[in-house]
This record gives structure tokens, sequence and C-alpha cells, in this order.
DNA sequence: GATCTTGATGAAACTAGTTACATGTGTCAA
DNA sequence: TTGACACATGTAACTAGTTTCATCAAGATC
């Protein structure tokens, strides 16, 4: 840059146009594009453009030439000047909380999977959970021409609001299932997820259950989670600390509910990765589990049945999550026409954490 | 797409192209582009142009009814135009081995954010560590117009190699320290990391140690950490278990180890995953940390400092890596110099799972 | 009052591809 | 022999922006 300027303060002198752009076509080494690779195999445009994109319309001998020219120009099409005509980017963004999460990286590692054996290129970007941050993301995305996205929750902000209605982009809202959503949704249960955990607690004759959960801020699926426990405690034999999710989150909600008065024969946490500081906070404290206290999850994540003792759990599918929003969000490219929700099924795993209470 | 097609047909049998052209306009509702901007404004596509780009240089009046019809028109500049033009993307593409391993998120954190302080974009693919991928998913985001990469240490498949060279594209290695190395590199020493933690157990009094490693294949930083071992190990008091890095990974492997003849007086885990793992499974088999067995890992998790007991590992500084490393590429990217090489250091971090020997 | 400078704006060329349409050639059936 | 058709290829118009250069008016300087 600096030195084509340079160039030009001294061509603008000598006022001679044509000198300059040679001159700063040799400095800044270009490179190649269609017009240098059509003049070299003596071809029209079009032609090297057909030996790009639909080759078998070519005839061998020309493709051939044309391939070789490609190779030795060191061409290398320009993905923006694709977009531009058939205004397609072929890029998909994702925006999910965080990373720190498997069970996030879970749902990515198979959605870039199913995308990529589409021709699909998956951007991620990460949130903290804070709505504000969303919108600017999504904004991003769309300046770098994503073509869709795919967001968690359905708790979103006006201008996240404002942005997909004025793209018209596709959006498919992941994690929870919501057939009245303005949005399609492609999730499982939350509440559900949760009154699974809970009906086999209580019918395991657990009555004082210690439920953990993660920020309810701008989280849907958090609140979603305490609301099918609700439904389900009559009796008010639940009492809620919330904290953040991380191994340590686990371990301060831990120490906030031993210290209360209350003593509970199991915790409930809305993620296994709370699971795992709990789990950690109870040895601290010598609490044997599940002789004294019994553990559940929810997530499922991979570590949880690898832990001592092995973490009872709920399942939730976000492998196939990924792959359904991902072939969703094809099929909405393709024919312009929006996916129907999808409810994917939540599942109790038992393992070692819990046992009976009587 | 398919709409536009039938209208053509039935224009090509009436011969008119206007119509052909008009209809099809009318069926897509065509993202408003500049064009459609300055005629509604009543000013040129480069006054619009300028309000966009450099707004101080248009009158406060013109720039207002510009910006009036950019919002009524719902106009969103096309990034694809934009880069053609300008030849910048914004766009920096990271390739890692996996998500699933908490070090890369934090990584990718800080990497992300100080790029994007820089108004630019990161895109991450991952290669489950294996080069061929790496080519593929590095092409991959060739394809999509990314103007650097970042990628994860120095063992790289020839289609890799002959990428880079060929687009002359700004490439960092990270997660490793080599001067000599063809590319920069941004990171730690993986060598000296592993002798700092076996500097410590063997001045604690350690002779029998058993290593948990990830696979060894295509993996230079695990080499790098085993030949750092193996040059302070003059007695041979080590033995390497290797496996996968997982939480199960580290499970496995204690599992082989318990098993042998040899007994151990501690683990050294080159990951603070498998770390975790080896925890769990010596907990399964009632071996007591540290009291029976030491335990030490690499990475300094967030979690390794609330385990129970908490962790001694070497912390490596992966988000001081994602800022270097982000500085590093905006200044390559601004300058057109590559940026020198850069030596962050590795600490040893003491807690709790691991005892004097004797 | 003439010249210089500055600021705002427009026309048109430019970026790098794709693609509609036209053209020319060769093969085959009527 | 001619018309129909497929095939290979070229011309030029398109995509949606940026940028150079030219123009013109208003104010500043000599």
């Amino acid at each position: 840059m600096k030195l084509v300027t340079c160039v030009k303060v001294f061509i603008e002198k000598s006022g001679n146009l044509w000198i300059s752009k040679k001159l700063a076509n040799q400095k800044r080494k270009k490179r190649a594009n269609l017009r240098d690779v059509a003049k070299a195999a003596n071809v029209s445009v079009a032609t090297v453009s057909r030996v790009l994109n639909s080759p078998v319309t070519v005839s061998e001998d020309t493709r051939r030439r044309v391939q070789d020219v490609i190779a030795s120009l060191h061409f290398v099409p320009s993905a923006a000047a694709r977009a531009i005509n058939t205004g397609r980017t072929r890029v998909v963004g994702a925006i999910v909380p965080t990373l720190d999460n498997a069970i996030f990286s879970k749902f990515l590692a198979t959605l870039e999977k199913t995308l990529a054996e589409h021709g699909l290129s998956l951007v991620v970007a990460t949130t903290k959970g804070d709505p504000n941050i969303e919108a600017q993301k999504a904004q991003g995305l769309v300046d770098i021409g994503a073509e869709a996205l795919i967001v968690s929750g359905v708790t979103h902000s006006p201008d996240f609001e404002k942005l997909i209605e004025l793209t018209r982009l596709p959006v498919i809202a992941t994690s929870c299932y919501d057939k009245n959503y303005h949005l399609p949704t492609i999730g499982y249960d939350n509440a559900g997820a949760s009154r699974i955990a809970l009906d086999f607690l209580l019918s395991a004759g657990h009555r004082k259950i210690a439920v953990v959960h993660g920020p309810v801020k701008d989280n849907d699926r958090t609140l979603a989670r305490l609301s099918g426990l609700k439904a389900l405690d009559q009796n008010h034999t639940l009492q809620t600390f919330e904290t953040n999710i991380s191994v340590q989150g686990g371990c301060d909600a831990t120490q906030m509910l031993l210290a209360e008065t209350t003593s509970f024969s199991v915790i409930l946490c809305f993620s296994d990765v709370l699971a795992l500081g709990v789990l950690f906070e109870l040895q601290r404290n010598r609490i044997k589990v599940p002789d004294e206290m019994s553990l559940v999850g929810i997530d499922d994540l991979p570590s949880s049945s690898c832990t001592f003792p092995e973490i009872t759990t709920v399942h939730l599918p976000v492998a196939t999550m990924g792959e359904t929003t991902g072939e969703a969000i094809v099929e909405w490219l393709d024919n312009h026409v929006a996916p129907k929700s999808k409810l994917l099924q939540a599942e109790l795993i038992v393992r070692n954490s819990t046992r009976e209470f009587n």
C-alpha cells in the first residue's frame, strides 16, 4: 500500500498515468485473476470460468491447457468476486454463549460436519450469554456475509430482532423447542429435561432437593428448566442456588447449600459442568456421593461417565441437534422455505451418583 | 432462483427482455444496493459510498438525507463487493485440533477479542489433529477469503505447505516456540514445560514416574514434551503411556499403568484433561491423591484449581498467547512484515495433588 | 478583480468474477 | 442438400461496491 502511494506521487508530478499503473502493478505483484489466466491460455474469461465451475462443458484439450495455466500462475479464484455474482457466500454463522462448556463444542462439531458435507462453512461467535453481545456478533456475521444464523434459545435483544427482520436472514434457534416461536426452533424440551430428573428423584424417595443452576438473566433455557421443576414441586421440596456455569461455580454453590440449615439428600444440577464442581466440593467436605448425598446432572457430557462416582444425568441430544440443524439450514437455503420446529428427546441416564432415599 | 428461471422461459417466448428483467426483480425483492440508495437520495453512488466510509467528507445535509434513505430501504452494504474492491475481507482463520479441550477455547476467546478490537473476524476450524484435515480446512478458509491463518504446532501436510506458499498467506504457528521454523511461532517451550514438572518431581524425591500423554502421531508439541523429559531422565525413571486426550483417555491410561508390575509414586500428565481422568480412575481404585499417588498436569485449566485435591500443574499462558498472536496478525496485515517468533513463559503452579516422596 | 485554495459532488473506470446470448463448427436425419 | 441440434467458445453485460479524476462553487489571498 505504502509503496503504491509513493509511486503515485512521483507519477502525478511526471503526469503520465500509464506509467503509474504499470509501475504500481509491478510493485505489488498482484495475484493473478481470471483475465490473466484467460490471456495466458488464449481463451476467453468465460471459458476459464467454465473450467472452474462446470469442467465437463469444456473440451478436454482446452480444459487441460487452462488448468496448466491456473497452476503455473498460482491462480486462486477470489471468494468475494464469486460471492458478489452468485449472491452466495456459503458461510453460515453460529452464535453460542460460550465455547468453555463442552456441550456447545459437541453441538458445533456435528453442525460443522453436516454443513461441510453440503459445501457450507461455519463461523462461530460467542456471547457470554449477553443478548447485546449477541446482536453485535450477529451484525458482524452479517457484515462478513453469513447467509444464515444459528442461535441459542429464544431470548434476543431488540437490535437482534431488528437485524434479522431487516435482512430477512434465515435464523434457527437451538437448544430449545417452541413451536409457537417466530423463528424455527430445533432442540429439546428444557422444562421436560429437568422434570425427567426430578421425577426420578421423587420416585426414589428424595424430598430435600437442592437445585444448582446457571444465571437466569437472559437465559430462557435455565428458566424453562426451573419452571419444569416448579410445576412438579407442590410441596416446596426444592431450594434453588444460582451460580456461574463452571466447575468453580459448582463448588461455590455447594458451599452455599452446605451452609444452609436444611440438609439436602440430593443436588440436582442443570449442567454436568456444575455437577462436576459440586462433586469436587462434596469430596472436599468429606461428603460421600451417593451414600451421604445424591447428585444428578443435565447434559451428559462425555466426562460424566468417567467421574467417580459416574454421574447420573439427563442426556441432551446435542449431536443430533447439530446434524438436524445443519440439514434444516441447508434445506432452507436451497428451497427458500423455513423448516418446521423440531423436538428432540432428552433421556435419563442412571449411573452411580444417586441412590434411593428412605 | 427457480422463480426467476420460470419467468425467463416465459419471456424468451414473448421475446421481450425488458419485461423479463422487471419481473425478475419484482419477484425476488432484491436487497437494495448502492445504486438504489443513490437514486432515491438523488446523489451519485460515490456520495453514498462516502457516507458509508468517510462521512466527514460529505456535507451535513446530504449525509443525513442519504442516511435516511439507507434506513428506509434497509440497505446493508455487501461484504463481498467491499472485499472485492479493498482486497480485504477482514477475516482471519484459526485452525485448532479440537474445541473439546478448554485450553483451545481459552486461546480462541482472547484471540477473537484481540482481533475484534481491530475490526477483524475470526473463523474457527478443527482438525482432530490430522494434518490432512488441516490442509482441507485451510483450503476452505482460503476459499471463504481468510486473509491470514493461525495454526497449532509445526507439523503440517505437504498440501498445507503448498497452499500457503502458493497464496503467500500470513500464517502463524502457535502453542510452540521455534525461532528457526519457516513460519513465525508464538507460544511456549513445550520441552521446557514438561521439564519444569519433572524437575519439581525429581527434587521432591520421586523416582518412579508414569507419564500419560496424548497421541504422538503428527503432534510435535507432545513429542517436544516427551523429548524434554528424556533429556532429564538419565536413570530411566520414566515410563510413558499414550492415550486419547480426554477424561476417558486419562482413565484408560490409569488402568494400564496400574496393571504394570512397577508401582509409581507419581503420574505426570501432559494435559490437565488427562489429569482429571487419572484422578477419577485413582479414586475409583481407592488410591488416595496425593498420599498414595502424586499427580501433576500441564495446562492449568480453570477447573484444575477446583478439583479435590487441587491439581499441581504447569501453567501455559494461552490467554497471553491469544492476545500476542492477534496483535502479531494485525501488524502483519497492516505492515506486510512477518512478526518475529515470540516465546511465552510457562510456570509451575504447586497445589495439593503432589507430596514429597521418601 | 484575478488567482488560489478548499469543499462537495458526480461521471466513469475499476475490482474479479458469473452468465445470457451469439456465433461457429460438426454430426445426423429427413 | 438442407434443417435441426449439440457442442465449444467468445462477447459483453451483469453483480455491488470503491476510487480516481474532473467539475464547480464559495471563500481566501494577492
